[in-house]
DNA sequence: GCTGAATAGGTGTGTATACACCCTTTGGAA
DNA sequence: TTCCAAAGGGTGTATACACACCTATTCAGC
């Protein structure tokens, strides 16, 4: 009839914080992204970079909302990514047929970035792999996979 | 001699997109991070406000130095998001006994709110976890938790 | 006591993220 | 044909994140 009523426990509290899947995902995805930005600094990119221009290149010239679906990106965030990249020369975006729509398509430069870097990438995925183990890595990638489509059919 | 010497080709571009650890954890905590703050948005807290709370809590009256550590954020970026807390009067920082320091401790303002946003979390949680199930939800944890270590000790 | 390294923390800058709200273009229905 | 809803996209604002660089305090060694 007291403080309990008022107040969380700790015994709960500490349950919330092993347990919650956007608490530990979160703090993984800053821990990770850390990791990969670090290898990947003498190329200029970043790991969000890297993957937006792969995206890019993958996707072909696509609309914004097209590869803004395609990579779970909020398209007005993806739009404020694609500002940094086009600076840099790494994309082209051009006006389509249909007039309210973009055109997002990587260039030659963007091309080479991507060369550059993947090397790099490949160190800082070789560390992880290496150190999370070939299985672990593959149910956690599809973890990670049905994860993000469960949250988006909500 | 020619192309396949100057770009990727396709099929490494999406081998590389299907196994790289940093984007789909990044992916996934970006449509994970939005359920999250799409249930807890009646409480007011988005999820990192919920998380940074919730340790202040938990870890008591702590140095900024060491709820970072112990939330593995940077430290930096932790003093901005104490100051959208401490404005709402849901954290307090004072000056330690050593004037370096600076004492993070919640309010009574900020149990109150973690105590009326709880109910919401446990929604959003409860929705992962059953669409995923409760041995995948607890492999995943544990893969997280791992993860967040081996990037943390590089 | 003095001095310099180590520790605690803040600020400037730039990227990443997303919501609310706005404008333009398309396409279909009256 | 006119008009309006739907689709594509941008901007304002605020939070989240982190690196480079700065100041103030502490403490060990002299």
């Amino acid at each position: 009839m007291e403080d309990t009523l008022k107040k969380l426990d700790s015994a709960k509290c500490r349950a919330i914080g092993r347990s919650c899947a956007c608490y530990n995902l979160r703090r993984a995805a800053r821990a990770i992204t850390r990791l990969y930005d670090d290898f990947l600094r003498p190329s200029g990119l970043r790991t969000t970079q890297y993957s937006v221009l792969m995206a890019a290149k993958l996707r072909g010239p696509a609309t914004l909302t097209k590869l803004a679906e395609l990579t779970v990106t909020e398209r007005t965030t993806l739009t404020r990514n694609l500002t940094v990249l086009e600076r840099k020369g790494f994309i082209l975006i051009e006006p389509g047929s249909d007039r309210r729509e973009r055109q997002v398509a990587i260039t030659e430069q963007g091309q080479n970035a991507l060369m550059a870097a993947t090397p790099l990438w490949e160190t800082a995925q070789a560390h992880i792999e290496k150190g999370l183990g070939e299985d672990r890595m593959g149910s956690l990638l599809k973890d990670l996979s049905d994860l993000t489509a469960l949250a988006l059919i909500t």
